[in-house]
DNA sequence: TGCAAAATAGCACGATCGTTCGATTTCATT
DNA sequence: AATGAAATCGAACGATCGTGCTATTTTGCA
């Protein structure tokens, strides 16, 4: 069920129906889809504090009371919105991925459409990292739900990392949560001067950053001549 | 007003008592203080979108009505508190530094003080990294303070690098923005993994990525010997 | 000590929140 | 077409929100 890893099949959706409905409706699987939907795009834009059912039902053109049924809780409505967020990622920045080789090229790939995914898309910030500041002191299920998925993605990059030490792209010592960690504020860094500060050039400054912390753990120097 | 710069004296405190009060109270002053005291922790943990005016009014013991009289608008109050996060700062963070050696000794002090403010303060969060998160789609008056005290930083901290460059401790081809991007970079990673994910060693993590990224940029390498 | 002004309290308003519950509509199956 | 379940609606609840009023208390100065 959090996935990110290799075991993709098996179960294909068996998160709800397990325990064999008696009727298979679908309906109310479409609705709970478009409600989430929207339920993402809401909560990319005002957080997932901000979420309510009521700004929900008015986007949906459904009543309070319908929406709410989908999810029983707002609590759970949040957790919802964050499984697929969660999910979305995957298939948009881990899974396309793995196409690409094994090591260093796979590692570029992984940051480069993490990269867009943060500074490009026009509607929604990323939820991981809204998520992150608006939760950070606010214990409870959404807050688990949260870290768990962010350690899951982290854990998927750490993979990556070494899995390039491994295949010989990188030094044999490279510390990968340093690198790691690394990375990581280069993507939060962008993600703050694009968005809140809408600077211009700041997805240039971390693709060259990103070269720069790669090069430094990189096994041949072709001493350093990055375009700049 | 807006300060982090060099003319810091002529105006005292000349803010708001500029056109002559008829009376000098100080009791208003004092629970104005007060209260802003507890907005500000308040604000810290659950977000200034999160700061409610009655919960305010719990804490310092007061009725709503009267802590809504010190502000006159719930953003008039978050504006405050933004402002006197922004104070607050520079007095902890800012002008400490003033005393180090212009050049990179008062660098390396302006980010381990800065460093400091988002990593070991425990109940304190980054009212600048939370608010930029928060805002980041929520244009107004309250997003506009809080850019405009983010920038304030954000220029003090290039010029401080633009005096490294200028003592020789930095090459002279130096990219300002880009050294203050990848290291804002690390005040976030560390804000991030210090605060959400409750990891323990990112300090440390952020003192060694900082060190790292002024080597790139340090005027002599650390082995090679060199004349001046 | 008295008096005006400032500070604070008390109360009520409209709005919105999440949630509950019973009624009603829509659906999948026979 | 009938039927029972699932989906949705409509109305209402208690709570909390920001804010506007009018008292009341507290303060600083004559």
């Amino acid at each position: 069920m959090n996935s990110f890893v290799h075991d993709r099949e098996a179960g294909n959706d068996a998160s709800l129906d397990a325990q064999a409905v008696p009727r298979a409706l679908v309906k109310g699987r479409q609705t709970r889809a478009a409600i989430l939907d929207a339920a993402l795009a809401l909560a990319s834009q005002i957080g997932l504090e901000g979420l309510s059912i009521g700004a929900l039902a008015e986007v949906t053109g459904m009543s309070k009371s319908g929406v709410f049924a989908h999810f029983g809780s707002r609590e759970e409505l949040q957790i919802s919105v964050v499984r697929e967020y969660h999910a979305r990622f995957e298939e948009e920045v881990f899974l396309p991925a793995l196409r690409s080789a094994r090591g260093l090229p796979r590692l570029r790939v992984l940051f480069d459409r993490w990269l867009k995914r943060v500074s490009v898309e026009i509607d929604s910030g990323c939820i991981y990292i809204s998520g992150a500041v608006e939760f950070d002191d606010r214990p409870g299920p959404v807050r688990d739900a949260l870290v768990t998925m962010v350690q899951t993605w982290q854990t998927a990059l750490a993979r990556a990392i070494r899995a390039a030490v491994g295949e010989g792209h990188l030094r044999a010592d490279t510390d990968a949560a340093q690198l790691l960690f690394e990375v990581h504020g280069l993507i939060l860094a962008l993600h703050h001067d694009a968005r809140f500060l809408r600077h211009a050039g700041a997805e240039e400054r971390a693709r060259a950053a990103f070269e720069r912390v790669l090069g430094h753990w990189a096994v041949a120097a072709p001493r350093a001549r990055r375009a700049g």
